[in-house]
DNA sequence: AAATCGGCTGCATACGTATGCAGTGATGTC
DNA sequence: GACATCACTGCATACGTATGCAGCCGATTT
C-alpha cells in the first residue's frame, strides 16, 4: 500500500485564527460575510491570511452549509456545432451568480442514467441536463433527492422538471410556410436522431402544418443530426427520379451536409432546390453555406434555464416550469422567398 | 432573513449501519472497499442502503481524505471549434479514471488568475489550463499550493508546470516545405492572437524554413483565430498589387474565413492561391472547403495530458515534464502539391 | 443610576465520512 | 493446551468550516 501522497499542508481558518490574535469563528464570520465584525477586527483578520495565504476550503464549508454552489452539467455530444457556445455562456452565466459547473459527458448512446449516482454524490444544486438521453427514472430520483433539475433544449415529460426550449414545433410550422409561399411544390424533411424531442417537434410542426395548407406528399429521410448523415440522406433525395425542390433540415449541421451534397450532385441553390436549417450555428453565416435558417435564442434560453433553476433551488417546493422561446426566422440566400 | 431551503434529508451511513444493525466504520469500508468485510455483512449493508436509497456524500469523503476526485479546467472561448472535441474527450477521459471535471471558462480578455481562488478553494486534485491567458503568477500559487498544473496546448514558460502540445514549429516547418516545393513565390501568413505560443511556434517554424530555404519576402497579416478575422485578413492580401499565391493561416477557422474570401474575391483555391491551415477540424474535410491543414493529434495529446497530471498527483515530488506531439499533414484540394 | 439595547466576539458543536487502534472470535501451529 | 495469526468489527476521533448561544461592553433610554 502506498503512503497517501504528502500534498503542502493547507493554512486553515484556525491558524489564521491564532495569528490574529481571534478566534476561529471570527475568521469564518470575515470570509463567509455573515453576522458583525468590527472594522479593525476584519481588517487584522484579512491581514493575517494574506500573509498565511489562506483560502477558504469551499468544501468544509458545503459539508455544513449543505450547498455546494455546484450545478451539475450533463451533455452528450459536446463537440456538436451547437452546443459549444450553449457550454460557454451556461458556464459564464452561472459562474456570475456564484455557481460552479460540474461538467459531465456522456458517452454516446448511454443515458444519463450511469453517471448520476456520480453526480449526486458530490451534492450539486442543481442538474442541468443537455442534449443526452434522460430517463423517467432519473426524473424521480432527483424529485426523490430534492435536487432541481432543469432540461435545456428538451420538453419534459414529466412536469417535475423544469424545461426551456426553443418553440421546435413553432420553428417547424414557420418553415412550412416560408416553402410553400415561396411556391415550392416537392417538399422534404430529414430528420435527426429518433426519440428526440427537438426532432420529434420540429418535424411534427412542420408536417402538420404542410397539412393543413393542403400539402400531403412530403418525402422524409432519416438523418442523425451530422454533417455526414445530412450529405448522405440529401444525395439519396437527389438520385430520386423526381428530387425535391425544397428540403428542411432538422437542425444546420445536417443543413450543411445538405448543401455540400446538392453542390456535389450538381443541385443548384437556390435555383433548384432551397434548403433551410434549424439553429444558426455559426457556420450558417458563412458565405459559403448562407444558409437560411431559424435560430434559436441561445443568449435567452440560458439565462431563462438558470433564472428557473435558481428559482428552485431558492423554493424548491416551487413547482417547475416549461418554458419556451419562438425561433426567429433568419433569413440567407439558401431558400427562395415568396415573390414580394 | 429567510430560512435556509428546507432539503429532503438524504440518508447518511450511520442510518444505514443502523438499519444493517452496525457500525458506521462498517458502512464506509464496505462503499470505500477499504478494509476487509465479511460477506454476509457486506451483503446486509447493501441491502440497507438500497432500501434508504443511500448514496456517500463524496464532499464529506473528500474532506477527510483530502482528495476531491475532481480537476479544476480551465478554458477560454470553448466555443472556438477545435476546443469542443478537445473538451468531450477529456472529460470522458478523466471520468474513466474517476476524476470528474470542474470547469471554468475566462471571459474574453481576462486571464485565468481571477478565477483562480475559486478553483482552488474547491479543492480540486489538479488543474488543467486550456486555452486561456495565463501568468506566471498563477503558477507559482498553483506549486506553492502543490496543486499539480497542466498546460494544454500551450507552452510552459516556467519549469514547474506540465504541458502537453502539439509540434507548432515542426508544423510550420512542414508547411513552408510544402509551398516552396510546389514552386509558390508569393508566400503569406495570416496570425493568430499576439502573445499566443501556438501563434508564435506555427510562424516561428514557418519563417524560419522559409528563411532556410532563401525565401525572405513573406507577408503577414494580423488575424485572432476567428472566421471573420481570416476572411477580412485574406481580403487585403487579395487586394495587394501583387496578391500571395500561397496562405498558411495560423488554424483551419482562419484558414476557412481565408478560403471563403478567396471565392468572393474571384480568386479560385489552388489553381491561383494555395491556402493551408492548422488544426484539422471537422469542418475542414466538408466539401466546401476541402482544407489541406496540419491535423493536431487531440485523442493522444488528451491521454497524455491525463496521463501526465495523474502521474503527477500521485508523486507531487516528480517534476513535470513538457511534451510535443507531432502534427499531421492532411493533404486536401486547398493546396496544389509538388509536381511528382 | 438603573435598565435596555445592539454590536461584537468566543465557546462549543455539528456536517458525513475515513481510519488508527483495540478488541473479539476463530483458526492454525508447535 | 498455549500461543500466534488472521479476518472482522466497533470506538473514537479527525477533516475545516458555520452557526446558535451566551457573554461582554459601550451607548442609549427612562
Amino acid at each position: 500500500m502506498l503512503e497517501p501522497p504528502t500534498r503542502a499542508p493547507k493554512t486553515t481558518s484556525r491558524e489564521v485564527a491564532r495569528r490574529a490574535g481571534v478566534s476561529q469563528s471570527t475568521v469564518s464570520r470575515v470570509f463567509s460575510a455573515r453576522g458583525p465584525v468590527a472594522g479593525a477586527t476584519s481588517q487584522r483578520v484579512l491581514h493575517a491570511a494574506a500573509q498565511l495565504g489562506y483560502q477558504p476550503n469551499a468544501i468544509a464549508s458545503s459539508l455544513i452549509t449543505r450547498r455546494t454552489n455546484m450545478i451539475g452539467l450533463v451533455m452528450a455530444e459536446i463537440s456538436s456545432p451547437f452546443y459549444p457556445y450553449v457550454l460557454e455562456k451556461l458556464t459564464q452565466q452561472l459562474h456570475e451568480h456564484g455557481k460552479r459547473v460540474l461538467l459531465f459527458s456522456t458517452a454516446p448512446g448511454k443515458d444519463v442514467d450511469d453517471l448520476l449516482s456520480d453526480v449526486l454524490s458530490y451534492q450539486v444544486d442543481g442538474l442541468i441536463i443537455g442534449n443526452a438521453m434522460l430517463t423517467s427514472q432519473l426524473v424521480e430520483i432527483c424529485t426523490r433527492s430534492g435536487i432541481p433539475l432543469m432540461l435545456f433544449n428538451r420538453t419534459a415529460q414529466d412536469s417535475q422538471a423544469g424545461a426551456v426550449c426553443c418553440d421546435n414545433v413553432g420553428g417547424g410550422r414557420l418553415v412550412a410556410d416560408l416553402l410553400l409561399d415561396a411556391g415550392h411544390t416537392r417538399l422534404a424533411y430529414i430528420a435527426g436522431k429518433p426519440n428526440t424531442s427537438t426532432n420529434r417537434d420540429r418535424e411534427h410542426g412542420f408536417a402538420t402544418r404542410l397539412h393543413e395548407r393542403g400539402y400531403t406528399q412530403s418525402i422524409r429521410e432519416q438523418g442523425a443530426y451530422t454533417y455526414e448523415t445530412g450529405y448522405a440522406a440529401a444525395q439519396r433525395l437527389f438520385a430520386r427520379a423526381r428530387p425535391p425542390d425544397a428540403i428542411f433540415c432538422a437542425n444546420d449541421i445536417t443543413a450543411l451536409g445538405a448543401l455540400d451534397a446538392a453542390c456535389d450532385c450538381g443541385v443548384s441553390v437556390p435555383q433548384h432546390c432551397s434548403i433551410i436549417g434549424f439553429d444558426d450555428i455559426p457556420a450558417a453565416a458563412w458565405t459559403s453555406y448562407n444558409l437560411t435558417t431559424i435560430r434559436q435564442p441561445v443568449d435567452a434560453m440560458v439565462e431563462l434555464s438558470i433564472q428557473l433553476l435558481l428559482a428552485q433551488i431558492a423554493t424548491p417546493a416551487h413547482t417547475p416550469q416549461t418554458i419556451q422561446v419562438p425561433g426567429e426566422l433568419i433569413v440567407r440566400r439558401s431558400a427562395r422567398m415568396r415573390r414580394a
